[in-house]
DNA sequence: AGGTCGGGCGTACGCTGTACGCATGACGAC
DNA sequence: GTCGTCATGCGTACAGCGTACGCCCGACCT
């Protein structure tokens, strides 16, 4: 067993998973923007073209990140509770992913999904099915619901961020919109801007639509076929 | 009234608004990664630099690109019908807009709304407010509705193209997508790739989700507001 | 005729992703 | 031991990006 003679300065060395991870990290703080191969590879304490050696490309170390994350997500026990409580459950993990990782909703609209988003998209079929969904109603449903996931936290995280920071972004509305003209949007926006309602911090909302999203569901499916 | 002597290989002069329209037919062809400030400037017979005469940034031409765009939704006759089928047809002129011009989806959730989105989004809320919605459920619907419309789009989008041609979208899903692990998953894709339900040609899902949402809502507001 | 101004453009800078090829060191075969 | 093989780290280089800066020229007003 002979050990490798650690040169002075050791450097633990590179492999996929750690870069994915640190990936994760930089994107995390920095944002997706911050996120350029040098500068991940200078955050490791290697040169760019190292990363290259267990990373195809920028396309393929931004769906490892992602699939890093999808890990994170908890899936349900099957059958511990009911598929509606599950589902919730499932959705709301989701929802906390991608608010603890804000890169990741515009990132995963356009790349391909690895095995851990595949037993998500899976297991959120698998309640439907166990909710009693079939075919097209199921079908359906899983867009509804995966939509809400990812348009609602992208909006959220929007209206909190417009590219600077959230001060620019409703300094700019201050300015740009014309109150008069649209005074229910200057009213909404005062709802969004309600310190009751701080950005991250209104399960309640994401919860709200949701169930309204499973309820419409639950009647569409009751009215093909009738419970009992 | 000296008219300017046009020198041979004459070319309408720039504008802010033909820069606009041509980013928007660029982007149209060549997608979001195609459309560069060089290859505009190119695209329109001048140099770069020129462009910026007219234009703040690239992110400033975006959000006109976008401003653009969101005239041709035709804005529903108040009164004219009730406020769910307008709001219907509100919403299914910006999933058309929306699928005219791919790149719009994701631009809009970063930049700034310009004169045209506000009037939409007023225009939402107002049909809303007609339909006797108020306060928080009116936020609440009004979110609905729209993360609907750009999230159900953005996926439909998805499905289509990985970057590629959705060629090699399904041939990336055959290769990579362990069917026996996930035969649910795997149905559900053959339901997105069967004919039947070629993308773009299916407004009836994009109605029929609408359909649930709004049904929703009416419920709610039932609930907090009995009718008669 | 002179002054001012605005649009077009040439150059240049710092940044990006990544192709290519070289250097180094570990390891198995002989 | 010594050699061949192979993986890993890295230096250089290239094409492309957004855009700051400053020059030039023609149009217009006085």
């Amino acid at each position: 067993m002979t050990t490798a003679p650690v040169p002075e300065g050791a450097r633990t060395p590179l492999s996929r998973a750690r870069i994915l991870a640190a990936g994760v990290e930089l994107a995390d703080a920095q944002g997706l923007a911050g996120l350029s191969m040098r500068r991940l590879a200078a955050h490791l304490g290697f040169e760019v073209m190292s990363l290259y050696n267990h990373v195809a490309s920028k396309q393929d170390l931004l769906e490892g990140m992602l699939d890093l994350v999808a890990a994170e997500v908890d899936l349900p026990d099957p059958g511990t509770v009911g598929w509606r409580d599950a589902t919730r459950a499932l959705a709301v993990a989701q929802h906390a992913g991608l608010l603890r990782h804000r890169w990741a909703g515009p990132v995963s609209t356009d790349h391909f999904p690895g095995p851990n988003r595949w037993r998500i998209m899976e297991t959120t079929l698998a309640l439907l099915a166990a909710g009693g969904f079939d075919g097209h109603l199921r079908d359906l449903g899983y867009h509804a619901i995966t939509l809400h996931i990812g348009g609602f936290t992208a909006q959220q995280i929007a209206y909190e961020t417009d590219g600077g920071s959230t001060d620019t972004m409703y300094a700019r509305v201050d300015r740009e919109l014309d109150a008069a003209a649209h005074p229910l949007m200057a009213d909404h926006i005062r709802y969004h801007r309600d310190p009751g309602h701080t950005p991250g911090e209104r399960p309640d909302e994401f919860r709200f639509v949701l169930d309204l999203i499973l309820d419409g569901l639950e009647r569409q499916r009751d009215l093909v076929d009738p419970p009992r």
